[in-house]
DNA sequence: CGTTGGTTGTGATGTTTATCACGAATCATT
DNA sequence: AATGATTCGTGATAAACATCACAACCAACG
């Protein structure tokens, strides 16, 4: 049971009976940076919706690294979630939280009821299931069309944009592991970047300064 | 108007109301190998379902390279038409005939309806959609974590199942382009395989003879 | 205070892939 | 048979990136 109010300050476009059922089904969750919202191989017995936090998607390869497929924020759902559920697949992603995270969890069977019957949950679906869909080509994009200096500059505007904030406080070890790159490649890209003023480099964080110029 | 039969022969699990209800509101159109189903940018009137022959999907970079996404076959939709259908947005993907190709084209309106109606069409809209999104997964996978020779074989494998055909009649610069790479590179793999004994070059074609033992 | 573990910078070197340059082979057209 | 267009193979070279080796730095902790 949860408040009907949070689900409408979150997802606005609902319809009122939808947000009341979704106030009924839903069992809020929360989990703490580091947790994971799913594993590779995992099944759901839930559609997750985030009311709050940030959630990493990525892919684990043999050697532990954890290659970024895109962020989700509130307001979005774990569109693979959504997917998987419907038809009891496993999925082939790892969701780790990467702030303080808050979630809906919605038995499968709903998922299958409202979209039958709220067109707004119907069209949050879809709507949410395409922009996943684009996120992972421009990834792919990028890993195909783009040197590394390239796809770190996107990279940092994204993480910038998703966790609103200039300062990115990750270890440049962890950048490149999200790049699937190395460290030493990661250290010497951005050392150029700072001698080019784009990024600012201090001891615990890099601040972005004049991203924009880099982006095509 | 659509014939049922064919419906009914590539969409098995179709439910017979939603049959008639295809067959009453679809149009038949046919491709010629190389024409465009669909292009960059192009807005969608139509969900696209397809009877015969096979589709490439891919994307293009500056340079007009054709990297390769995935191959539709018949008894699938193009998943793209679906989702960017229904919320009216531009595709980022080009669809190619490689084959002559026949579709159903269905009007937008109908998606909709369908999916509040037919649970046959809601889980074959979802099923296709998780499929399309597999196959990128697997397509990134590759560029992110493979090197050529494993992604050559790969390509190999997959176009050898979707053609149906062991047989590879497409050039090497073909080759090259839909991987992302050049002419010279796949000439060289290639002459490592056929050394191998995974493959045996002909003058108009590739025969695969031993592919498997190189799949991971 | 010294030790330990985690992070970072940087030079040297190796691997993979792209690019360039060139010649040979094939094929359709004239 | 001559022409040009396309494809293919292959050596030489260059670029991007990975890997290795090592030193410096800093925070935490006994």
């Amino acid at each position: 049971m949860v408040e009907q109010q949070l689900i409408r300050a979150q997802y606005p476009e609902f319809e009122p009976d939808l947000v009341k059922s979704i106030a009924e089904a839903a069992v809020m969750k929360t989990f703490e940076p580091g947790d994971y919202l799913m594993k590779t191989g995992q099944h759901f017995r839930n559609v997750i919706l985030i009311t709050k936090g940030i959630v990493k998607v990525y892919r684990e390869d043999d050697e532990g690294n954890e290659f970024l497929m895109y962020y989700l924020e509130s307001g979005q759902a774990c569109a693979l979630s959504m997917i998987c559920a419907a038809r009891f697949e496993a999925s082939q992603l790892m969701a780790k939280a990467e702030t303080e995270v808050e979630v809906m969890a919605v038995p499968l069977a709903k998922m299958d009821e409202w979209m039958a019957n709220y067109k707004s949950w119907y069209y949050f679906v879809l709507q949410n299931y395409r922009a996943r869909f684009d996120e992972v080509l421009t990834t792919l994009d990028h890993v195909a069309f783009r040197n590394m200096d390239e796809r770190l500059v996107f990279f940092l505007k994204r993480y910038s944009d998703t966790h609103k904030t200039l300062k990115i406080k990750q270890s440049i070890t962890d950048i490149a592991s999200e790049l699937n790159s190395s460290r030493e490649v990661i250290s010497r890209l951005l050392k150029k970047l700072s001698e080019n003023g784009v990024v600012k480099l201090n001891k615990d964080h890099i601040e972005l300064l004049n991203l924009s110029a880099y982006l095509h």
